[in-house]
RNA sequence: GCCCAUGUGGCGGAAUUGGUAGACGCAGCAGACUCAAAAUCUGCCGUUCGCAAGGGCGUGAAGGUUCGAUUCCUUUCGUGGGCACCA
């Protein structure tokens, strides 16, 4: 009887289907108490590329997982289901035309049937996709739940945003009193929710491609022009949606100490949070006339004393009862789109200023047609040069003017704003002060500049007219770099001095300011005190501009470079000297607070998440613009379906393609939508209740299925989804929504399986290929060809001819009769033609074969290259296993004999490595060890059932359907998926004697063979009789024997 | 640049965590069976010196700790992943 491995795999997966053997199912339904076990997988995205060879590597490793916890009495949930919404799909839409909801569920179909030759135990029943609107349903209602929460600070916890309101009404807050509270507009308040909420609307930077008219992703754009097109990309501000992951980077960091992760996967999600302590303070420009700490703040209080009650009231009503034209202008100017504060219907003097830019002190008029009477325009002017007076300036823009070109009037109001009061060291308007964050304030008298992030809201401010021509080329330079770039490339020094002054407040000093790219405007304040004693970028950047170092750490600093050190002892430094800077860091903050010129300050690396995409296949978010405050859909009104569009295009300024449909805009819904990390954020919870059409997920079923217990998947999601979901749980777990506040419980990385990539060698400017050996000679393109016509690195030359059209003609220099090709390993993609589908190989060879193949390659944990010359080692290894049932022509072999002492010791050897390996997760070495067993059974002509049967079981997780039709043909009706896992018996593997090493000097010379109870004393005698000793010894004495028991000898001479 | 991982035969990898480096498999070589091929089986297989016995070298590189280092420490080089709109 022969291994014939595709009807065997046929019939069992079929069988399998029928009677629903993996279905899982939830409390009380289930009888038997069994323990619950829930392994998962990083679900998929599916790619019309289709799944290749490196997809199932962690989707084997858990499979094994699963069915090895079954065996051991565990009810196991083990779901898939599809990361649906992404990018690939739209652009796939916008270069075909095709609905992503037609080729994603075309891809969701290939996936499938791909996965079900793998024969993966997955309860298909519980599957989700988080483009299914029974799904999104859920991941928006979610979002309404962060949208309606706050950040309790009191509490650390999420609460809900009524509670707020509820304070907000009775007691006020911090900036405003309850009656005030209860005296702002609508718009007002919304405003001031809106800093609250967990998920929260607000405007940012985003890589803006004007010609492509869409935002890009950081890896889209390469040196400033966009990788589609080489079109210029610029930073655009653009209303976005957040989520305050901020809010919880302490609770993020905190988790940590209660789940299993590999220390370096905690590292990068440290690192990605990036707490630090240090201080925030404030430099003053020169000359600074007033005093430290008084009168740099321009009082919001301009209003002329007497008048101020009755304005006061008036002013509001204004802000009720705005004109079309002044509430067009707010929509563009509150928040936090320009860099700076506006305030509408402000009092200055005795007169309401429709629009203040106080710190600017500009002032903005929007006026009605009657300015156009002579009497007015009169009283206008005059008014006008009374405001000028005070030092404000004015101007107006017309109603219509505003209604009708809105954007030339921004773009006007933005240029005044820029050449508002630009505080030059010389005009001694002193009233700014520079807010730099540091993490090391002990070396504040070692500052010999500052330097802002060019887009730094001060920069064109304080740039003194000597320096604006050449502070302007640097912008524009700037702003052709990305964020990576500006990171990356160090060793290219570049910055531009403002020609602007701070003065350090300990010393008086005058220290010049700079901008340069290595500050980065999101990261701190934005602002750094440079060091250059003791920070090497600092150093680099002082040395290339000749700025003069100051040395306050002695010796430590050699003057070639730059030294971090903590532990020297201050000197030059005021009321440091003499102090540790490690000590010196809390005296320093201490008088920094004394003196009132700043604090101390927790600072996170990590940025608020950016939750909107300017695209179309994405969940909508359940929001109604009105009057520019968000307002939230109704729960029973969900889910909002995504509609259909006719183009995948752009909207009207940058707006997503939902921007283009007339009937979305006319109700007045949100047109970007969320990312990719919505739905993946929470759907380990839908597994557990995925058809519940009244909650997200049932509590009971939370409760039971509780956390992940394994989760797998690639460091590649080591700091974006991770710390998504991680957040969206926290949040959960905050409105009482489920029990636990971390996701995963256990995570295990997978590697990446890599393409090992195959190359032919053309001569330039011909048809002809030379094989790798003799390409030197000639001047040749690499070319990429696929892999699958490649028989290890020979090309089958037939196949190439046929591959490709232009190759038709190709003619080939051989070596030995031989096409050889070159190999280099790259990331497996369809661009480098070395990706290899699972189907081809489960066809070939089985879901068995394959199972342990992949398996067999490496440790799940590490990436390694496929190459699928090996596989034939494992087929070999599944039909030697076959043999020791049945002889291809002597038919059944296996007996009910009784097994021997030698038998049982490779069984129950296996049994252990087995058990172990499974439970660490090591497969390719339980395979191993598999091999070595039936080698080993073979050598003995061992056929027993006894034996055979045991074995059988524990191979059932690597190998199914082999197992389970050599299981029936032992005779057993039921299926192996549910057999009871062999009990290791510690007796049979007892060890009477050991060969030791034994090694002269440390290297080993030869071996002793002793009783496994042999101590020291006797064990040296044994030693200095053996031959080889005595040979190395020439007679003298040892000058020391090491025994170590069970271990090894070393005999030191 | 920063953070994380990683580097062992021709190739994938193993080494009970400081104790016999190269298990297991692929490829290769030699042989058995066969008319032949496939399949299967047996042997060899890091490198170098040697007829052999046996010895030298060897875990990216250079140092160090130790009776003993692939394993621990320092420095350094290469490769892979991440760096916030790919998923």
């Amino acid at each position: 009887m022969e291994y014939k491995f595709r009807e065997i795999e046929e019939k069992w997966r079929e069988k399998w289907k029928m009677d629903k053997v993996y279905k899982v199912d939830n409390p009380p339904s289930l009888i038997a108490a069994k323990p619950k076990f829930y392994v998962l997988d990083m679900f998929p995205y599916p790619s019309g590329a289709g799944l290749h060879v490196g997809h199932p590597l962690g989707y084997i490793a858990s499979d094994i997982y699963s069915r090895y916890k079954r065996l051991k009495g565990f009810n196991v949930l083990h779901p898939m289901g599809f990361d649906s919404f992404g990018l690939p799909a739209e652009q796939y839409a916008i270069e075909t035309g095709q609905h992503p909801a037609t080729t994603t569920e075309k891809n969701i179909a290939t996936f499938k049937s791909q996965l079900d030759k793998i024969g993966f135990c997955y309860d298909w029943e519980r599957e989700v996709r988080t483009s299914d609107g029974d799904y999104y349903k859920w991941t928006q209602w979610l979002f309404l739940q962060l949208f309606n929460s706050y950040f309790c600070n009191t509490l650390q916890k999420a609460r809900p945003i009524a509670e707020l309101i509820k304070k907000y009404e009775t007691s006020g807050a911090a900036d405003f009193s309850s009656a005030e509270w209860l005296a702002f507009t609508k718009e007002e308040q919304a405003d001031i929710l809106m800093k609250r909420r967990l998920a929260f609307s607000a405007f940012g930077e985003v890589n803006w491609c004007e010609a492509l008219g869409t935002v890009l992703a950081n890896d889209e754009v390469v040196n400033g022009v966009s990788e589609r097109g080489g079109h210029p990309v610029i930073k655009k501000k653009m209303r976005q949606w957040y989520l305050r992951i901020t809010a919880y980077a302490d609770r993020l960091l905190e988790g940590l100490e209660k789940v299993e992760f590999s220390d370096s996967m905690k590292e990068m999600q440290r690192n990605w949070i990036g707490k630090s302590e240090g201080a925030e303070m404030e430099f003053c420009l020169t000359p600074d006339p007033s005093p430290a700490g008084e009168g740099r703040k321009t009082p919001i209080q301009t209003a002329f004393k007497k008048v101020w009650p009755i304005l006061k009231d008036l002013s509001r009503e204004n802000r009720k009862e705005a004109t079309r034209g002044e509430d067009i202008l707010w929509q563009r100017l509150r928040g936090t789109q320009l860099e700076s504060k506006v305030r509408r219907q402000h009092v200055i003097d005795n007169f309401i200023i429709d629009f203040a830019f106080l710190n600017e002190k500009l002032l903005i008029e929007v006026d009605g047609d009657y300015h156009n009477d002579e009497e007015q325009k009169n009283y206008d002017a005059s008014r006008s040069a009374y405001l000028n007076e005070l030092g404000y300036k004015v101007i107006r823009f017309g109603n219509r003017e505003v209604e009708n070109q809105i954007d030339a009037v921004i773009s006007r109001i933005k240029k005044e704003l820029t050449e508002a009061a630009p505080l030059s060291h010389g005009r001694g308007v002193g009233g700014e002060a520079i807010k730099v964050y540091t993490t090391r304030p002990d070396t504040i008298f070692g500052v010999d500049f500052l330097v802002l992030a060019p887009e730094h809201e001060l920069v064109s401010r304080i740039t003194s007219a000597e320096q604006k021509e050449k502070i302007e080329v640097y912008l524009t330079y700037v702003k052709s770099r990305s964020d990576r770039e500006r990171m990356a490339e160090v060793k290219q020094i570049t910055g531009c001095f403002t020609g602007a002054y701070a003065i350090n407040p300990f010393d008086g000093k005058q220290i010049p300011i700079w901008i340069a790219e290595y500050v980065l405007a999101g990261y701190g304040t934005g602002a750094i005190m440079a060091v250059p004693c003791g920070d090497q970028r600092d150093f680099a950047f002082a040395k290339h501009f000749d700025i003069a170092i100051t040395n306050i750490i002695g010796d430590h600093y050699n003057g070639t470079e730059a030294n971090p050190t903590k532990d020297a002892i201050l000197q030059h430094s005021g009321f440091l000297n003499g102090l540790r800077m490690k000590d010196a860091i809390g005296v320093a903050i201490n008088k920094i607070e004394e003196l009132g010129i700043g604090k101390r300050k927790v600072n996170y690396r990590m940025r608020d998440a950016g939750f909107s995409r300017q695209r179309y296949w994405g969940e909508p978010f359940p929001i109604i613009w009105e009057d520019g405050v968000a307002v939230p859909l109704n729960e029973n009104d969900l889910p909002l379906e995504l509609p259909f569009v006719e183009k995948y295009g752009p909207g009207p300024e940058g707006e997503g393609p939902l921007g283009n449909i007339e009937d979305w805009k006319k109700r007045k819904y949100e047109t970007s939508t969320m990312p990719g990390y919505a739905g993946s954020s929470w759907y380990f919870l839908r597994y557990m209740d995925p058809k519940n059409t009244e909650r997200f997920c049932d509590r009971n079923a939370s409760d039971y299925w509780n956390q992940v217990d394994v989760y797998i998947g690639g460091t590649e999601h080591a700091v974006g989804h991770l710390l998504y979901s991680r957040m969206w749980t926290k949040v959960m777990y905050d409105l009482n929504l489920i029990g636990y506040d971390e996701p995963f419980k256990r995570l295990v990385n997978q590697g990446m399986i890599q393409g090992s990539s195959r190359f032919v060698y053309r001569i330039k400017g011909t048809d002809k290929f030379v094989s790798a050996g003799l390409k030197d000679g000639y001047e040749v393109d690499q070319l990429h060809v696929d892999v699958n016509i490649v028989d290890g690195t020979e090309l089958d030359i037939k196949s190439f001819a046929k591959w490709k059209s232009d190759f038709i003609n190709s003619e080939f220099i051989l070596e030995d009769g031989k096409y050889i090709c070159g190999v280099e390993t790259e990331k497996m993609s369809k661009r480098y033609f070395n990706t290899v589908d699972p189907v081809l190989l489960t066809d070939k060879y089985g879901a068995d074969t394959f199972r342990m193949y992949e398996m067999f390659l490496g440790p799940v944990e590490q990436s390694k290259p496929w190459d699928t010359k090996g596989i034939e080692g494992v087929h070999r290894f599944l039909r030697k296993l076959w043999r020791l049932f049945f002889d291809e022509v002597k038919g059944k072999l296996w007996t009910t004999e009784k097994a021997t002492d030698a038998e049982l010791k490779v069984l129950h050897k296996t049994i252990k490595k087995i058990e172990s390996d499974t439970e660490q997760f090591s497969f390719n070495t339980a395979v191993s060890a598999f091999m070595i067993s039936v080698n080993e059974l073979n050598e003995l002509k061992c056929n027993k059932k006894e034996i055979l049967e045991q074995l059988l079981i524990l191979l059932v997780p690597y190998a199914p359907h082999i197992a389970e039709e050599l299981w029936h043909q032992l005779g057993h009706d039921g299926t192996i998926l549910d057999a009871a896992y062999p009990t290791l018996q510690e007796k049979y593997l007892v060890e009477t004697s050991k060969e030791y090493p034994v090694s002269i000097n440390g290297k080993l010379r030869t071996t002793i063979s002793m009783d496994v109870n042999t101590l020291q004393p006797e064990a040296e005698k044994l030693i200095l009789e053996n031959e080889v000793v005595q040979k190395w010894l020439e007679g003298k004495a040892p000058k020391k024997i090491i025994f170590v028991k069970g271990k090894m000898v070393n005999v030191v001479i």
